[in-house]
DNA sequence: GTCTATACCTTGATAGAC
DNA sequence: GTCTATCAAGGTATAGAC
């Protein structure tokens, strides 16, 4: 790596806020590229791709994805703390998600018809909260952790959707805490 | 309307299925008029713009709709059969499901970030299952019928999008199953 | 109604001066 | 590293012959 690392985390930073509030498709690499402040011709020196420079996007949603659930581990012991954890992180961004819907799920939803290499690389964002999830849900001692994990994973996905959809904020708030209540039926 | 029938439905039949295959924003004109077997020049003659054709398409999406709802009413007298029936859609579904993801879903989310007044437009489709929820839910004799019309549409949005990521069929069985069962513990 | 031809724009990407 | 200039390809849409 001999180029230098600010000018590509300021290009990293442009693309994923512009990937998520305009989407992947109807962002132009001009659009990045004014964004930054910089020219389409520099950017391309940076990265070579369109493509590639998602993957770069992705990988730095991955590092902040990772340096949370690590987070969080340390400041919950409890299992079904953790898990209600996850779902505060839902309300943290309500204002993005009524307007841009899920970073993760809205990005996925868009790959995947078409441009499948990119699907598998935005669906890596899923495995990291499956993956949390399931441990979490097997701290519980529970034997169907896995189908639990997507589980509450479709449910936080459904809200997003729904309250993106409509744009409104009560269902946001009603389906989390629905799945609140289903955390704490858990516990019995 | 002086404008052929025939070629009309064709041409929107064509577009229906390729904005869901492919998506709206990587679907080209051309894509559409080579699948009808028509040029571009006399699709422009159909229909003036991208724009006017998609909002056609989803016309012709509400049209299904709206038959598909009076059938299940004529179908089915019991509140939760008639729920159960609307589940039941989804698993009919299954293949292009995990393929596509949901047609109504996956289509909103796209135009949603960019393409304003088109969101707009692709979210009646939500209202005509919203109405019809509600006023399934009404029936029961439920005063959240609101509420709950939109969190079965959550819950199904939120199956079919992590089935749609992972291409699993096994978490769309499961989650309709889990939905349905939801649906029981109303009755009681 | 259907075609061919084309205007006009934006896109992603490259070449080469500095 | 950053710029300007340019490319080829593909997009939507239009004009006009048949």
């Amino acid at each position: 790596m001999h180029k230098g690392k600010i000018s590509q985390d300021r290009i990293i930073s442009a693309a994923n806020k512009l990937f998520y509030e305009q989407g992947y498709n109807l962002t132009s690499v001009s659009d990045i590229a004014t964004e930054v402040g910089i020219t389409k011709g520099n950017l391309h020196y940076h990265f070579n791709s369109k493509d590639e420079l998602l993957e770069a996007v992705i990988n730095h949603r991955l590092e902040i994805i990772v340096a949370s659930l690590e987070q969080w581990e340390r400041e919950f012991q409890e299992p079904d703390a953790r898990l209600k954890r996850f779902v505060k992180m839902v309300l943290n961004q309500e204002a993005d998600i009524l307007r841009f819907g899920c970073p993760m799920g809205s990005l996925t939803v868009e790959l995947g018809k078409c441009q499948q290499p990119l699907k598998t690389k935005a669906r890596t964002m899923f495995d990291k909260f499956a993956n949390w999830l399931e441990k979490v849900f097997r701290q519980m001692g529970r034997k169907d952790s896995k189908a639990l994990s997507k589980h509450l994973l479709a449910m936080v996905q459904g809200a997003a959707l729904m309250s993106y959809v409509y744009a409104d904020l009560k269902i946001l708030k009603r389906e989390c805490k629905e799945i609140e209540k289903w955390i704490d039926s858990l516990s019995c």
